[in-house]
DNA sequence: ATGAAGATGAAT
DNA sequence: TTCATCTTCATC
C-alpha cells in the first residue's frame, strides 16, 4: 500500500509514479492509467491565483484527496502532492476497471467498460465521489492505493483542455491501454 | 448583485 | 461541433 509519504515529492515525479497504481474507494476501482500534473506556477492550475475556499485541500499537506467540480455538473478528483503552502496536484483521469465493475454499471448506467473510467467526471462517477470525499486522506478508508509490481510503460503528452498558454508535457498514461480518455 | 469562464461528457 | 449545467471567483 502507498503510504502517505509517496505524496510528499514534487508532483513531476509523483505523477507518472502513479501510472498502474491501483486505486480503489470503498473497494471499487483499478489501475490508474491516465494522469495529469498541475504545479503552482502553472497559469491553468487552480492554485495559480492563490487560495480560495475551493482549492484550500490543494495547499495543505500532501496525500489528500483534492475534489471539485468541473462544468457545474461532473466531480474531478486530485492527489495533493509536494509540502503545505505549495499547491501541487496530480489529477486523475482514467483507470481500468478490475474492482466493483457492476457498481460502476449501475451508477454509470451504461455498460461498456471502456466508457466507465475513461475521462475525470467519469472515473469519479463510477466510483462514486463526490465533495464528501474532498479532503480525506489517500491511506484511509475509503481510499486505498496499491503500487504495481513493476513500472509499466508510459506514454507522455500535452495535458486536455487547457485553453491558457499553457503547452507541456505534463500527461501521462499507460501506453497502449483502450482505457485512456484519448489517445497520445 | 452580477457575469464570465471552466482540468467535461454525451449526443449529433 | 454543440450544448447542457452551475459553481467559483472576481468585479462592480
Amino acid at each position: 500500500m502507498l503510504r502517505r509519504s509517496f505524496f510528499a515529492r514534487t508532483v513531476h515525479e509523483v505523477a507518472p509514479d502513479l501510472i498502474g497504481v491501483t486505486l480503489l474507494v470503498d473497494g471499487v476501482g483499478g489501475p490508474i492509467v491516465e494522469v495529469e500534473a498541475y504545479d503552482p506556477e502553472d497559469a491553468a492550475s487552480h492554485g495559480f491565483r492563490g487560495q480560495t475556499p475551493r482549492n484550500a485541500v490543494m495547499f495543505g499537506p500532501p496525500g489528500y484527496a483534492y475534489v471539485y467540480r468541473s462544468y457545474g455538473i461532473h466531480w474531478c478528483l486530485n492527489f495533493v502532492c509536494a509540502a503545505p503552502g505549495r499547491a501541487e496536484a496530480v489529477l486523475i483521469r482514467a483507470l481500468r476497471p478490475e474492482h466493483g465493475v457492476d457498481a460502476m454499471r449501475e451508477r454509470r448506467g451504461l455498460e461498456a467498460e471502456r466508457a466507465l473510467c475513461s475521462g475525470p467526471g467519469k472515473l469519479c462517477q463510477a466510483l462514486g465521489i463526490t465533495r464528501a470525499q474532498d479532503g480525506l486522506a489517500l491511506d484511509e478508508p475509503p481510499f486505498e492505493l496499491f503500487a504495481p509490481e513493476s513500472g509499466p510503460p508510459l506514454a507522455v503528452g500535452p495535458r486536455i483542455g487547457i485553453t491558457r498558454a499553457v503547452e507541456q508535457p505534463w500527461r501521462y498514461g499507460l501506453a497502449g491501454s483502450p482505457f485512456l480518455s484519448r489517445r497520445f
